[in-house]
DNA sequence: TCTGGACTCAAACGTATGTTTCAAACAAAT
DNA sequence: ATTTGTTTGAAACATACGTTTGAGTCCAGA
């Protein structure tokens, strides 16, 4: 099953379309439509329809998982004794996004478009599939977080994480969209190195606000 | 069609439906189910599913946009002739939304949730119908964000409004979700009046936070 | 050259979907 | 009581989907 030319195709196909349209607005005709392969094919080397989708994800999380974490050891290693600061922890996180090898252009854009579908879409398996394979990086990264904002109570850092979360996900998922208008408006092109440059100053702001209560 | 019990019925069941699964994962046969009603009696009385989807949106998105444009009335009276401050208008935004009449007690997540589904899901007829409906007041609200931002750029500040859209839209679509999570985590309740309470700050501060370039 | 496993292909399968049909039931007006 | 227009009901329709099948192709190793 390793290296097919095949199964890189269908994952690419995929890969676009379910940014594109989300999983279940998808079909296997679609891809291999797209890919040029036999609709078969999916089945053949994936199983399921679900266990492609997984295929798509492990195919850019592992990796990325991998260079955060070196990134967190290098990062905890230049601070020590002390813990990362919020604003770096946020840096070495959209660094290592935009720093991660993309097949072509539009890589990150569709990444972030999937792993803000992935939390919208209601695909159970999904959010179960990332739980067991990712959950160790995002604990630690969370655990980092808790550690750079010891003035908020861990409810009011729950939901300004998520609040952060939402800006991200939102934001990166319809990120070519929203390109696009700002262009049509203003005549402005906008790379997405640029926009995650503009929401780190925005999310440490948020998350250093004064809290509504003790 | 003014006010069929069976349209009601449906309306009902669709919008409980559409909130907790999406609108593709959604199919009429479970929604006339759960409404005790006849499958044909949504195309009879809507034509189709997409019309059924709008008319969800409709019922609750026609009052509300009333019920703000009163408010931003009231608001800009208030304070002129000085432009409303950004906290005035996104408490003013939060507490329409709060104060909106409901069904029951899940109302306000459900509408919240459906919102954030209406950025979401790639329902392209949807957007348009949002679009062709509620523009003016969704019009009026952006130009007082404008007036009361006067030092962002209009780059800066388009971007920071859909950090906000995001961060608002993710959370209330999943707020039902998270706070489950947070009672068993940490057990404590929360209502969705006390995380727009939390919202409003964060995204002030982030509005308001340096930028990155003049 | 032969063999066997990996892969591709066209076709079909079973199921679920949105929609349509048309007869029956109902309500209100004549 | 009859008629008229509206609403419901069970059934069927056409289509699209994910998946399976089985014959065919390819190619490395014996």
């Amino acid at each position: 099953m390793a290296q097919s030319e095949t199964v890189d195709r269908i994952l690419d196909a995929a890969e676009e379309l379910f940014a594109e349209r989300g999983f279940s607005e998808t079909s296997l005709r679609m891809i291999t439509g797209r890919a040029r392969v036999n609709l078969a094919a999916v089945n053949y080397h994936f199983g399921s329809k679900k266990s492609l989708i997984q295929a798509v994800f492990a195919r850019f999380l592992t990796p990325f998982c991998l260079a955060l974490e070196q990134s967190l050891d290098r990062l905890e290693a230049e601070s020590s004794p002390h813990p990362p600061s919020l604003e770096s922890l946020l840096k070495v996180l959209t660094q290592t996004v935009v720093a991660m090898p993309r097949h072509h252009d539009r890589s990150i854009a569709i990444y972030m478009r999937l792993q803000g579908l992935a939390y919208t879409q209601s695909q159970g398996h999904l959010r179960e599939f990332l739980e067991n394979e990712y959950s160790r990086t995002f604990g630690r990264f969370m655990g980092l977080l808790k550690e750079a904002t010891p003035q908020l109570s861990a409810v009011e850092r729950y939901w300004r994480i998520q609040f952060m979360l939402g800006a991200t996900a939102f934001t990166m998922s319809s990120s070519e969209a929203l390109s696009d208008i700002l262009k049509n408006k203003l005549g402005v092109e906008t790379a997405v190195e640029e926009i995650v440059a503009r929401l780190v100053p925005f999310l440490t702001a948020g998350m250093q606000a004064d809290p509504v209560r003790g």
